[in-house]
DNA sequence: CAGTGGTCTAGACCACCAC
DNA sequence: TGGTGGTCTAGACCACTGC
């Protein structure tokens, strides 16, 4: 088989190979030819074949190991069903990972939760989002979320210390219902949630934990939890593959 | 100025670039240095420069215009509010477009959209959602849309020709309150909006519209509109660049 | 140890732009 | 016509893997 010229020859066969793999040719976690049998086969140099290679993993449909190969993804892509999932019937079944647990059961894998309790300064956005002075610290609870034991959501919350401080929001456990009750109980209900959704290249903390290479971007959602006078109470900078994730929205039409 | 070997060379160079660009070296508009010149001053080829280019090109951070040179992007990030633009009180500031027209102005730049209907098989997943027959024909309400003439998203429209055959929802113009509220008019009212938010690579047109080069990635939004009785009867799959937008969303917590 | 991924260089070629 | 973007090759080097 050869190439035409007149689209670049990379982009071609990344085409190829995205055919080849979508059709089910190579199954998830099966590997793809090296870019040495690639060159071979159709006539390219190995750059030329690596570059293809590199297309398809800034997508995310495959994912390199250094010096064992180049294999197709293995997870599949996950829903997550955002206004549902902050629901008190939701939350009720088991600390705010009800829905999260929900999503990765539903596609046959075992989901997983990390959390780790700090006292922390937060990031420049987190930090006028709760309108917290320079160099103030804050709670952060940070979410390490695995299906099948690899990383898929990396999900830091932070909460002001004058709320959470001493409760047991400090604690790795928050108990039933999660954050949101145990801030109700505190007298900071939240009313209202609001998500800002953006694509960005990861930083390096999500690049680690997520196993990101090249330069596959993360899809970030910026939650923030109001209570009834308008103070954002909690902020969650949160970080999924962009290639891996599918946000479900959702609201009545007057 | 020299590079460490820790990091590959073209990354670090991309990330010099980066910090360059954020910190208003290079302005908006401004062109950036060429391959050439960078090899130059950092002691790297002109390949591995070009590599760095293009990593801030895939990040939208850049554009190259062939033989010309390379450029700081020049449209500022849009924010888009999506479950207030189909409320009522913003639809009845003219077709539906009011939405669009505040943020796009907001930003203290000049909104357009061109509207193109016709009748055509649609794509599959969106013949699904309207449960078509296969290779059965609907109406496209294919919306292009620029600030300040710059393409800034492509936004066709699937509605069932059961529903729009021969209505004003085949005209260019739909009139006060727009497509919603002609389905309204013709017995067929959306009470409830879903979109689903992920980011793919650009399909051919797409790509031709919003003039994406290398391997940007969209963020798609696929909306549909849905009636009490839980029929779609309006989808959209609309694209905009993954680089250059934000989408808003908000509901209140029971 | 050989195979593989990943980076880098030098040099080449072509298409396109601006002058 | 010269500068620039973009692609491609051949060849090199190193880190890492699995045997």
């Amino acid at each position: 088989m050869s190439l035409q010229p007149q689209e670049p020859r990379f982009r071609q066969l990344a085409g190829i190979l995205r055919a080849a793999i979508e059709a089910g040719e190579y199954p998830p976690g099966a590997a793809v030819p090296t870019a040495a049998d690639l060159g071979q086969q159709y006539g390219v140099s190995e750059a030329t074949a690596n570059n293809a290679l590199a297309v398809l993993r800034r997508e995310g449909l495959v994912t390199s190991r250094h010096g064992a190969g180049t294999f197709v993804r293995l997870l599949p892509v996950i829903h997550r069903r955002a206004p549902g999932r902050f629901a008190r019937s939701a939350r009720e079944s088991g600390q705010n990972r009800g829905a999260f647990d929900g999503e990765i059961r539903h596609l046959g894998m075992v989901p997983s939760v990390i959390t780790h309790v700090s006292r922390e300064i937060p990031p420049a956005d987190a930090a006028e989002v709760l309108d917290l002075a320079e160099g103030q610290q804050c709670l952060v609870r940070r979410r390490k979320m695995y299906a099948n034991d690899q990383p898929v959501q990396f999900a830091p919350s932070y909460i002001p210390l004058d709320i959470a401080g001493g409760t047991q929001l400090e604690q790795e456990d928050t108990g039933p219902g999660g954050t949101i009750a145990r801030m109700r109980d505190l007298g900071h209900a939240q009313v209202r949630i609001t998500e800002s959704v953006r694509a960005r290249r990861a930083t390096a903390e999500e690049s680690a934990f997520l196993q990101l290479e090249s330069d596959q971007p993360v899809i970030e959602i910026l939650h923030i939890g109001w209570t009834k006078d308008d103070r954002a109470v909690e902020v969650g900078v949160w970080a999924v593959p962009a290639s891996g994730w599918v946000l479900d929205y959702g609201w009545p039409l007057d």
